[in-house]
This record gives structure tokens, C-alpha cells and sequence, in this order.
DNA sequence: TGCGCGAGTGAGAACGTGCTCAACAGAGGG
DNA sequence: CCCTCTGTTGAGCACGTTCTCACTCGCGCA
């Protein structure tokens, strides 16, 4: 028996072991060769690049990984990729990643802490580069202050923990909320509503998710300036399209209802749409509408739908490149990028200043 | 000077080395102790344990990889998780390979074969286990070929490439395409449009996506079965919604026109409801809808879409599963799960077979 | 005492790559 | 003829883990 040196015909492939002797040539040149560092000669990078191609050969990442000591693969810690804003998001990391050679794993944690405390492991173990984090909730947040400590690359998306020190990019939630509120009272509304996210007490943690909580401060801040006093009635708390819908029907058809109700996101608009057309109300005759995120469907409900729209896709691409950066300079001072959001005028609210 | 074993202080933290020495064990053991197996004395454990949460020890997944041969990661490729039905079956995809331990890298190729076969390379590179993919092109799938013959465990997903020996997880779009056509015929309408998917020949091959061409083909069929002529002007090709509003909008002008529309999938229908409302005609007393997909907006237009629902969701989960099966047994035998369609009525379509 | 046995332990190989170092040959100049 | 320099090459280490092998030690039993 001779000593097997390299036995086995890997089902995966073959290394740049089997490259070499098929060139004739060492691991090294032939690693040269296919790497295009060092010098080889003509001849040998050849026989190299025919062996390869013959062998059908794919280097190894995990290999290389395990060398560089960088896996060219950033992660995304989001509530949940099938939210038509989150997936949007996702677009703009992906191709702001993948522009720069880097591949992204996603995991899903639907604004739960252990979710995102275990994703937040998995992720770790598996050595990326950076981690983009929309983050579960502002107080349990120790898991992500921890891999901050421990030298991770990471930037926080759509909402922030405040004393969290990494990179964030966000919209104004705060003033986009404020500025539409303001129109919208301009306008000669005075009875505004506004669903308000409620708290997920589950786990044992406030999941409060400040994008949320400041489009909704920049909402009653917007109503008090004004002198307009915002009945609790008006702020039920829900959470998700059916819960908001009920919560909506059931001041809709209370005495005092209001002339404008403002949807805080996607899932709340549609939800607020819903409870509108159960109770058989015209907009914006009977009731206004506006909402914050200009999805797809925006143009197509009846009257188009007055939104904020905030730039999703940037968001994602910006949090790519901030990433990036901050994995190429580890030191350089954290930024906060702060994306402007746009009013975009439809029909769906009524000009009460107007006689007719 | 003495001879410096382990060097470095890695920003990225320790490895079991450092456990070890921070125990007093030797790495053997701390591994042994950390990964369960072997026998340690309970004396060792509790040091190694202490020492692993001292120095905030996390296990080197890639190292873990190299000498297990296995990523525990997934690789998706498919065309935009910002297109609303792939980012369902990416979420039931995810979903599943999670619950195994997997996790899930993301890919988009937007429907285009470079991308595509540049994504394959690097998830091969990467070592992943396996690859969900929803092919971009029935005919330039070489590449895809290639992976099957290496090895690599494959899914196709939403459609297939017909001569690929993988796994294969669809719904009948044949069948329901055929069947929705049929119901509308049953209900008076005879002439009924379906915008074609335009094939991209940008990249010298033609993108002919299967499951939109088996759509298609059944609304031919139910056609053809009831004698009723389709005008080419009723099949025109297009790509996206802006397209497909502007191909629509000129059909609705025109003095043949439909007075039904059916939308191929999500971006189609949206595609053609603009059209319709350009055309200020009124639906279904002037023109029906249908379409293919239930997103979450259908229920807010007015009158509501009356669609052929797929469980997208379900067809990610599906294919983890499948997926998961073929990486624990190669060689079993491939399997096609076709999954069903939901007619959902609502009321975009007029029966014509009641007067009024 | 001698022996076997099992628990516990440490040394070390292996995975495939990137990269450093030394060696070697050939050319060219003094 | 010798030395230097440059281009090319092979040997070998390192990354951090899993896992096999061999070794030691203490105990029970004949």
C-alpha cells in the first residue's frame, strides 16, 4: 500500500491540491496562478488555469475565510423580510453589499428580543463582517451593546437604541410627523388620530420602537402647538393590520369622530383603510387618510393615498456603505445619517377650509 | 524572549485556545467540555464553562465548517425580495431553514442570467448546502446543469427548468390560469385580454419564465376550448408595471375593446388597475379584473380583486423542507410538490349572464 | 501483587487556503 | 570566474475547530 496523501473524491469538488498535481506543478504555484499574486510563468499559469477549468475547480471560501479572517458576508437582523418596507430595505443592503463583493445572510426576528438575541449569536459565530440591525426594542438591547464592546461592525436601521454607540440611518420620523400633522391641521382638521404601536410585554420587555414612538410624538406635539387636545380615544394602542382595524371601526363610530386619522406605517394604514371601507365612509368626504411609507399599492386604492415616503431602498444602500466603511476604518467617529422623507399629496385628505 | 504560542490579541475575540489555558485544561478538553461530547470531569467543565464566559468565548463557526464540511447555511437565488411574492416564499424559506439550524444568504438576479450564474459561483464558493433557486431563463441553465452534476442540492422554485434533475416546488399555474379563464367565460365575458410576459433579450438569451408562460397557456387553452379567438392586440408583451399600464391603456382605447383583464401576476394587475383608471372606466361595470397572487392590497381596492391565491409562504417552507431532505439524502429520488391555488372571489369581475 | 477496565486527559492530525521564506537557475556586470 | 540580482518555484506555517489515538491514573477483583 503507498501512503495515500490526499485520498478521497470529495463530492463537493476538488482543492487546489488536486489542481497542482493535474498541472504538475506545487500548491503554491498553483495557488499563485489562480490568486494572481506573486510571479508565475507563462507556462505554469497555463497548465494551472487548464487544470482548473478540467477539475471544474471553485476555491473555497471558508477556507479562505479561515485565513483573511474576513467572510465577505454581512448580516441583517430585521423584524421581517415579507414587510413590504423591510424587504425594500433589504434590497438597497443587499446591492449596496453585493456592489462591494459582500453576501448577506438574513434573519428574521419579528421585533422579538430572543429572536434577535439568537440571530445576533448565530451571526457572531458565524464571523460576518458587519450586522445591520433594526433593533427589537430600545430597552433590552445589552446583546447588541455587548458586540459593540467586542468589536463588531454594526448600524442600526429605521429605529436606534439611544446610548448605542454605532453608526445609524434613519429617517426623521420626529419632524416628517410633526410637518404632516401640521398640514393637515392647516387644512382646517382639528379631530386627528393616530394608532398608536402597542407594546409587546411577552417576553418580559417594552418592545418600544422609537421610529414609531417619534412619528407619533411629532403627531401630538403637532396637535398640542396647535392647541388641539388629542382625546385617548384617538391613540388606542394596536398591533397589526386586524387589531388597528378594529381599534379605527371603534372610534369611527363613536360620537366624537375624528375627520383624519394618520396611519403610523404600512401595516397600520391598511388597517385603518379597512375599518374606513367596514363602515361604509367616503374619503375623504366623511373621514381623511394619510399614512407614512409609500408602498406600491398607494396609487391604486380610491382616492390615492396622501403619504410620507420615506426612501427605503436608500436606506438599505446607505447602510451598506456605512458599514463597509466602518469595517475598513474601525475607529473613525460614528455617524447618523439622517434621510429626508417627502410629502407626497394624493386625495385622500379633505381640505376643510374650502366651503363645498 | 520566550516563544510566543498564541500571539495576537484579535479584536474579534477568543478562540477555545484561550479558553483552555484560561481553565488550566488543555484544548482537547475545552472543546470536549463546550461541545458535548467525549467525557470530562465535572471539575473541568465547571472551570471551562467559567473561562468561556469570562472571555466571551463564541465558537468560529468557519473553522467549525472546515473540518465539519458543512455550512449550515442556505443559499436563495432569486429574482427581487422587493417584489412582494418572492419576499413571502424568502420569509416561509427562511422560516424552515432556521428551524433546522440553517441560515439563509440572499441573492437577487433580477430575472437576468449573469447575475444569476455569477450568484451560483459565489454560493458555491461559499460552500453552502444547498440553494433554492428560481430560474431566470428556461433556456441558458448550463450553469445550473453544472451545479446538479457537481453535487450541489438544488430547489426550483415558482418554476422550473424542464430537463434540471432537481426538486421542484410550484403551484399548477397551468391548471389555474385555465380554471380562472374558464370561470370568467362561464360567466358571460368572451373577450378577455392577458398581457404577455415580454421576453428580455438583453443578455442574448431568451427569459422565458414558466410559470408566467403556463398562465398564459391555460388562459389559451380555456380560450381556444370555448371557441372564442384571442386578438394578438389582447396578448401584448410587456414587462413591469409601467409597461404593462401603457400596453393596457392602448387595448382600452381601442373599439375592440375586452371587458375583462387578466393579470399575470402582482406587478401585471397593478399594472393594468392603472390603466383602467387612466381610462376613467368603471370596475366591473365597464371592464373585470382578475389576477394572479393575493398580496395584501387587493382587499383595499375598490371593488375588491377577485384573484387566484398562492401560498407563497408555503412554497418557501416547502422547498427548505425538500432542500433539507436532499442534503440528508443525496440520492434519493427527486420529487415535484405541486401546491394549490385558491380562487378567491371578490368583486372585480361583472357577470354578464345577469342583466342590470 | 498483578491485571483489567473505565474515566479522564493531552498530543496531534485534518480541513483548504494565503502567504512567507528559502532555494534555485539563469542572466548580466565587474 | 565570481558575485548579484531577478524570476520562478517548493516547502511549510497559520487560521480554529473536530475528532481519533494513546497515555495515565485510580479502582476493583482474583
Amino acid at each position: 500500500m503507498l501512503p495515500v496523501v490526499q485520498a478521497s473524491v470529495p463530492a463537493q469538488g476538488s482543492s487546489i491540491f488536486d489542481v497542482a498535481r493535474e498541472a504538475g506543478v506545487s500548491r503554491a504555484t498553483a495557488a499563485r496562478a489562480l490568486g494572481g499574486y506573486g510571479s508565475v510563468s507563462e507556462e505554469a499559469r497555463r497548465r494551472v488555469e487548464a487544470a482548473a477549468a478540467k477539475l471544474g475547480y471553485s476555491v473555497n471560501s471558508v477556507a479562505r475565510s479561515m485565513v483573511t479572517g474576513q467572510t465577505m458576508t454581512l448580516g441583517a437582523l430585521i423584524a421581517d423580510v415579507s414587510n413590504p418596507f423591510f424587504a425594500r430595505v433589504i434590497r438597497g443592503f443587499t446591492d449596496g453589499a453585493r456592489s462591494a463583493g459582500y453576501d448577506v445572510v438574513l434573519v428574521n426576528t419579528d421585533e422579538t428580543v430572543d429572536s434577535e438575541i439568537h440571530g445576533l449569536k448565530v451571526l457572531t459565530e458565524k464571523r460576518v463582517d458587519g450586522i445591520l440591525v433594526a433593533p427589537a426594542s430600545e430597552e433590552a438591547s445589552e446583546h447588541l451593546a455587548s458586540a459593540v464592546d467586542h468589536g463588531q461592525a454594526l448600524v442600526q436601521v429605521d429605529r436606534f437604541v439611544p446610548g448605542l454607540d454605532t453608526d445609524v440611518v434613519v429617517v426623521n420620523n420626529y419632524e416628517s410627523g410633526y410637518q404632516a400633522v401640521k398640514r393637515v391641521i392647516a387644512i382646517g382638521h382639528t379631530r386627528i388620530a393616530a394608532p398608536l404601536q402597542r407594546t409587546r410585554g411577552h417576553d418580559g420587555h417594552a418592545n418600544l420602537i422609537s421610529s414609531m414612538l417619534e412619528r407619533h410624538q411629532g403627531y401630538r406635539d403637532a396637535m398640542a402647538e396647535a392647541g388641539l387636545t388629542v382625546p385617548s380615544a384617538y391613540t388606542p394602542p394596536a398591533h397589526g393590520r386586524s387589531e388597528v382595524r378594529t381599534a379605527v371601526a371603534g372610534m369611527l363610530n363613536s360620537a366624537d369622530r375624528p375627520t383624519a386619522v394618520f396611519g403610523l406605517d404600512d401595516s397600520f394604514t391598511l388597517g385603518i383603510i379597512d375599518a374606513v371601507y367596514g363602515c361604509d365612509l367616503v374619503v375623504p368626504d366623511q373621514v381623511s387618510i394619510f399614512g407614512f411609507d409609500d408602498t406600491e399599492w398607494t396609487t391604486v386604492v380610491r382616492p390615492p393615498l396622501s403619504v410620507i415616503a420615506q426612501p427605503a431602498y436608500d436606506l438599505g444602500t446607505c447602510a451598506a456603505q456605512a458599514l463597509l466603511h466602518r469595517i475598513h476604518a474601525p475607529d473613525a467617529p460614528r455617524q447618523t445619517h439622517v434621510l429626508p422623507t417627502t410629502w407626497i399629496e394624493r386625495g385622500s385628505i379633505r381640505d376643510l377650509t374650502r366651503t363645498g
